[in-house]
RNA sequence: GCGCAGUUAGCUCAGUUGGAUAGAGCGUUGGCCUCCGGAGCCAAAGGCCGCAAGUUCGAUUCUUGCACUGCGCGCCA
């Protein structure tokens, strides 16, 4: 980052001096093969589109500016087609330690959000089961793009919202209620197809059958009241549970329930038609989604006075805003993308600008064991839940792999590869990498091995250390890329080089038999900015960086 | 039928504002432990970036068409 700023800064005061405009199309960045120095610059090519001049002259032009901008800049080529191949002078590639040093836990944090208030909303899985791997991927991938758009700046809040009004919370307290029966012997009927037949259901009724003997003596709707106000309490405490076992947190947890009861879908649905945006059509009350290019209108109400979940989702984005978010993100599983059009058209329709609402999909995960796959909606499995997931391949294997990946491609989990430590779970790699460095800090302590305040920091001029060096510069850029579009896998990407970069220096670079105390000293700097970096990545992730494995 | 995603090495995947010889790990083959942690390192082989046109100095990247895979298309949630 900083030597991106740096170039940045001198070219464009060169364009200006010799009046151009700043090329909108104009990047820097590290050219593919190191060969070819730290930065390249593509300013000559877009100029030279731009002003109809030749791209290498233009080049020449620029790169004699330039070398004559700044004491750090060693080198300037021009190669190819006019890429300006820039190279830093080795004190400013070494300074990066001390400012490494100087951050500490917020190297790599940026102003890019410049405060604004920003939601993520995810889970929000319906309260009628345990959480699935699925739901861990969208857990995870939550929960990290929470930190690192806090990191970048942002004011941002975790949210959860519980789908507790509809008719699948009908059925979950019928599904308690009919097991009750049962195990009472009171019902001898085939359980019905469209309940939920899952084990965890009966465990529930068993459990409040011995809390509660009479229960099946009551009336039935007081019945279907109790076993539906026990089974969201206690399906929500074991979400509440895996969560936590994973390291998410959510900072609020909203109840669609409280909008209905509190009148907030039924003042949205009237200022909807007060605007004109709703109408009257064959007894339902229609949303105009398709002025903002949905498919069709969508139904608010229908015909026999019940509402849909598109109206509350309506209500509820309205209060999003109006609790003050400059910026909302929607983690949503992969099968609603059809569900984005009109929740545009509902955010539009509430005055909001088109960055004030994303979403992020989430795709499918395969749970697999051994290459053979384990089925997921049914029973069978041994590891159909989180839980059971977690307690066998652990938290941070897990949400390496969830976030090593776009978040919008699936995903197979082999649980067998997830339990290996080899580069097909590269979580140990990159943590290995940090025990190694400790290990080293450790040793040296104990050896009386060179000390910080001896080192050299001008003698590194290895081509493992510089490569690390500018390996570390770069981290800031992969943050801010990472909150700008949305994905964590960059992160983990980029923590897989830099513990790459570290184990083949780590080969070749002793600190404790090192030619001098002073270059030994300087390679343990340079260790604990990798270690510092390395925390920083992993901690964005919500991975534990250990001093030992 | 319409829409949204995906298609890159044997396998799993990176590669966003169009750029140089397309990358990583696994797997395969061959090397490295009197030396701070071998959960590691080094090297080699491996590619019509799904197919075909178009846009231009230049396309894995943009446009269009086609093929295959997955998902979605209700007065469901």
């Amino acid at each position: 980052m900083r030597a991106v700023h740096l170039l940045t800064k001198l070219l464009d005061e060169i364009v200006a001096d010799l009046g151009l405009q700043k090329p909108a199309k104009a990047v820097i960045e590290p050219p593919k093969d190191k060969k070819f120095g730290d930065l390249a610059a593509n300013y000559a090519l877009v100029l030279a589109k731009d002003t109809g001049k030749n791209p290498r002259e233009l080049a020449g032009i620029l790169a004699e500016k330039l070398r004559a901008s700044s004491p750090h800049i060693a080198a300037v080529d021009i190669a190819g087609p006019g890429f300006l191949n820039v190279t830093f002078a080795p004190a400013f590639r070494q300074a990066a330690i001390a400012l490494i040093e100087e951050d500490g836990d917020a190297y790599g944090s940026s102003d890019l959000g410049a405060g604004k208030k920003l939601q993520v909303e995810f889970v929000s899985a319906n309260p009628t089961g345990p959480l699935h791997i699925g739901h861990g991927r969208g857990a995870a991938i939550g929960d990290s793009l929470c930190r690192i758009m806090r990191y970048a700046g942002y004011a941002t809040e975790a949210e959860y919202y519980i789908n507790d009004a509809g008719k699948q919370m009908r059925t979950l307290g019928l599904s308690i209620w009919l097991r009750a029966l049962e195990l009472a012997g009171k019902r001898s009927d085939p359980f019905p197809e469209d309940c939920y037949k899952g084990e965890y259901i009966i465990d529930i009724a068993r459990e409040m059958l011995g809390k509660d003997p009479g229960l099946t003596d009551r009336p039935e709707a007081e019945g279907l009241d109790a076993c539906y106000e026990y089974g969201l309490k206690d399906i929500f405490d074991g979400i509440k549970k895996d969560l936590e076992t994973f390291d998410v947190r959510h900072d609020e947890w909203f109840s669609e329930r409280s909008l209905v009861e509190s009148g907030a879908v039924e003042r949205t649905l009237e200022a909807l038609k007060a605007s004109g945006k709703a109408f009257e059509q064959d007894g339902a009350l229609w949303f105009r989604t398709t002025e903002q290019g949905d498919d069709k209108d969508r139904v608010l109400r229908k015909s026999d006075g019940t509402l849909t979940y598109f109206a509350s989702d309506i209500a509820y984005h309205a209060d999003k805003y109006a609790r003050g978010f400059d910026r909302v993100i929607d983690v949503w599983g992969a099968d609603h993308h059809g569900y984005i059009p009109r929740m545009r058209a509902a955010v539009a329709a509430l005055g909001k600008e088109r960055e004030a609402f994303d979403v992020v999909l989430v795709q499918l995960v395969n749970l697999l064991q051994g290459g053979e796959q384990i089925a997921m909606s049914t029973r069978a499995g041994k590891f159909e839940t989180l839980a059971d997931v977690m307690a066998e391949v652990g938290a941070d294997a897990a949400r390496f792999i969830f976030l090593s990946r776009k978040s919008d491609s699936k995903l197979d989990f082999d649980l067998e590869l997830v339990k290996q430590r080899t580069m097909d779970n590269p979580v140990y790699y990159v943590q290995y990498a940090h025990a190694r460095i400790e290990a080293v800090k450790r040793r040296v302590a104990e050896q009386n091995g060179p000390a910080p305040e001896e080192a050299d920091i001008s003698l590194l001029a290895a081509e493992e250390e510089m490569d690390l060096l500018r390996l570390l510069d770069r981290f800031p850029q992969v943050a801010r890329d990472a909150a700008a579009l949305a994905a964590p896998h960059f992160i983990s990407h980029y923590l897989m080089e830099l513990a790459g970069m570290l184990h083949r220096a780590y080969a070749v670079l002793p600190v404790l038999n090192a030619e001098s105390r002073a270059l030994g000293g300087a390679r343990l700097r340079l260790l604990g900015a990798v270690g510092q970096t390395l925390r920083n990545g992993l901690r964005l992730l919500g991975v534990s960086a250990p001093a030992s494995m």
